[in-house]
DNA sequence: CCAAAAGTGTTTCACTTACACCCATGA
DNA sequence: TCATGGGTGTAAGTGAAACACTTTTGG
């Protein structure tokens, strides 16, 4: 046949959330999972991390597995996001990229850990560098969605630690909805929902009152979700 | 480059209101516009209307072109809704499909007008034909789409003629949601929103009170979505 | 005058918001 | 004992839901 054809790719935009956990006293925020070009064209420069779709792949396994090659991540979340094809956004010839938003959990990301990446680390979205092809584009979408999302669906959980106090919850909540929330309506707020589980337990360590963890009941979850239930913050 | 490459299509799924307008007493319900296949594979067959995505076209682009092409259509509402890409959903070799999600007003669908596709028509999604390779999946993610769409933005216009009364447009959320509205809460919802313009006239010529006829004001809308507005049913 | 849809208010209840102090811990 | 974040309740206001009758029109 000869149809037109292209080379379809897939791109990730995988999030991670810093300082709400303990994790080194960073400072709360999210960030972003890139990957430093080694060849060209953009060579040097950050990219999100992605390649070719192969011939006998599904579209989902080739971002999963473009994720564990370049970083060594497996999210937590991942939702493909949109398909981006603008005959010129690849300057060696027309490119289809179908762009994906994951989420991973702070276990996750050890700073680019054991993976045959020369160049992979989380970034700041308040501190990033330029980056290659039309993946700022990407990145803009990926963080709408994001913001939209985390409001009726409980996809925050799956960027904390299995066990996580209260106020990390919040902060979670404030780094991607960017605007503070009062602590005694957001307990309320989530408390009413039943889908934290206490654990019993207290995190010590910290020169001041140790704060309970809880643990997200996602079974609980799924099966309210079949009932109809709508999650919201 | 030897790199792999597809085809890359677009398919639409586009919905139309029947019955909420005065368009002849149809059921109300909502309507699909689908396309009967002139040639293998699935011939004979009826699908999403769709096609190749050209060399140097835009996906939209592409999208839109076949659209007028098939179905003489041009939708008030065009979206990227998701891309299929299963190994084997086109029996002749891998394809791409990056599926899009259309709204149409009732003006728009003369029944297959004037157009060079043998066969085009709208099908009530309430009896359906079989339909050609993974359509029904894609008709499927439509239907949720604008489920959820329809709730937090003002869509539901773009099915409407310009000028609608109230009971058409209440008729037509509870169609898409699948569930009865209580009349004077709807209307007072609304009501409160100001998006309303009031046209001043009555629609005559029914035996029964002549209700009035609104139209949306999309410009106040524009308007007030840059400064925050959230609009919900 | 009858049939058919249009139009219109009030009450109840649940949820949102705003707000300030005491508690437990480690240093 | 001090500094630091953890944890808790109440009151006022706003929006959601439930509910039934009168009005207008054409036939």
């Amino acid at each position: 046949m000869s149809l037109p054809r292209y080379p379809v790719a897939v791109d990730a935009v995988v999030f991670g959330a810093s300082g709400v956990s303990v994790d080194g006293g960073r400072a709360p925020g999210l960030e972003v999972l890139l990957i430093q070009r080694g060849i060209e064209p953009f060579i040097g420069q950050w990219a999100l991390p992605g390649g070719l779709v192969l011939p006998e792949e599904d579209i989902e396994t080739a971002v999963r597995r473009e994720l564990l090659e370049e970083a060594g991540i497996a999210p937590a979340w991942l939702e493909q996001l949109y398909t981006f094809g603008k005959p010129d956004r690849d300057p060696r010839g027309r490119t289809i990229t179908v762009a994906w938003l994951g989420l991973v959990q702070p276990a996750q990301y050890l700073p680019s850990a054991s993976t045959d990446a020369h160049d992979a680390r989380w970034w700041s979205l308040s501190e990033l560098p330029e980056l290659a092809f039309d993946h700022a584009d990407i990145l803009e979408v990926a963080r709408n969605r994001l913001r939209g999302k985390v409001r009726y669906q409980p996809v925050g959980f799956d960027l904390l630690p299995e066990a996580f106090t209260l106020t990390e919850l919040q902060t979670l909540y404030e780094v991607i909805l960017e605007r503070p929330l009062d602590k005694r309506n957001f307990r309320r707020k989530i408390g009413r929902t039943g889908l934290l589980i206490d654990t019993g337990e207290n995190r010590t360590g910290a020169a001041h009152r140790a704060p309970r963890l809880y643990r997200f009941d996602r079974d609980r979850y799924l099966q309210l979700e079949k009932e109809g239930y709508l999650f919201e913050v």
